[in-house]
DNA sequence: CACCCGTACTAACACAAATAATACAGATGG
DNA sequence: CCATCTGTATTATTTGTGTTAGTACGGGTG
C-alpha cells in the first residue's frame, strides 16, 4: 500500500494522485477485496500530507464505488469492484479514442499502436 | 478556423484548450502551412476572451513550432510542421500506454482495442 | 471510559489562470 | 508620411481551486 508516490510538485492535484495511486492498487489486485485501508489520520502522517486532502482522495473513491467507510470502522476496498470497473470503462475508451485520433494526426504507423497493445498487454501478465 | 470552441467552465484552461484546437487544425490541414492566423485582438474578440490569453497559447504554439509570429506582420502556420509532429510522437505513445494499461485493469478486451483503433483510423480517412 | 475512526466545518494561505489597461516597436497600405 | 494594424511586454487585480490548519462531533471498539 506504501508504494504509493506523491509529487507535490506536480501540476494534477494530490487527491488526484492519490485517487489514481490507490486506484491502481485496487484494480491491480495488490489490495484484496474487503482489505482495510490505512486510516484517514494515518496516512497524512505517513505521506507527510494533510488528512483533509486524504478525506478528498478518500470520498471521491467512495462516490466511484472502489472503497465504503464508515465512521468508527475505517475504510475498506469495495466486496464487488466490477461495477466501478464497468463506470470506468465509457471514459476509458474516450481516452483511448481520442490518443489513437492524435496518432492518427502526427502519423504515427498503425502499426505502431497495435504493437504497442501487445507489448503492455504481455507487460502485465504474469 | 471559427470551429474551435472554447468551454469557459472546463476545468482545462482556456489557453490549453485553444492550443489543442488550433493544433487540430493545423494537424488535420484544415489549416494550411503558411495560412495566417487571426490576429490576437481579432480572434480575442471573435471568442469573446482576453487578448493576453490568446497571446499565451499563440505563444506556446510557436514554442511547439507550429507556427511562427513577427511583430507587425501576424502568426503564421509553420511551413514545415513535420518537426512539430515528432515532438508530439513520445508523449503520445505514452498517453496510449496508460489508457491501455487502465483498460486492461478494467478488464476491457484486447480485441475491443484493436478493433476501436480500427474504427478510428477509417473514421477520418476519406 | 479512553481511543481511534470517518466526517464536517471554517479560516487562511498559495498558486495559476484570466482579466484589465497600457505601452512600445515593427510592418503595411493609402 | 502617417494612420492603423500587427506581435510583444509590463503591471495590477480578480478569481477559482488546491492545500493546510485547527477544531469539533458522533459512531464503533476494546
Amino acid at each position: 500500500m506504501s508504494n504509493i508516490r506523491i509529487d507535490v510538485k506536480s501540476r494534477t492535484p494530490i487527491f488526484e494522485q492519490l485517487c489514481a495511486g490507490i486506484r491502481e492498487e485496487i484494480l491491480s489486485g495488490a489490495m484484496a477485496p474487503g482489505e482495510a485501508l490505512p486510516s484517514v489520520r494515518a496516512l497524512a502522517c505517513e505521506l507527510a500530507i494533510n488528512p483533509n486532502t486524504i478525506q478528498k482522495a478518500y470520498a471521491e473513491l467512495e462516490r466511484q464505488k472502489l472503497i465504503s467507510s464508515a465512521p468508527g470502522r475505517g475504510s475498506f476496498v469495495s466486496d464487488d469492484i466490477r461495477p466501478a470497473m464497468g463506470a470506468f470503462e465509457e471514459k476509458i475508451l474516450a481516452d483511448l479514442r481520442a490518443a489513437v485520433h492524435r496518432a492518427r494526426l502526427c502519423s504515427i504507423a498503425k502499426e505502431k499502436l497495435t504493437e504497442l497493445i501487445d507489448k503492455e498487454w504481455e507487460g502485465t501478465k504474469p
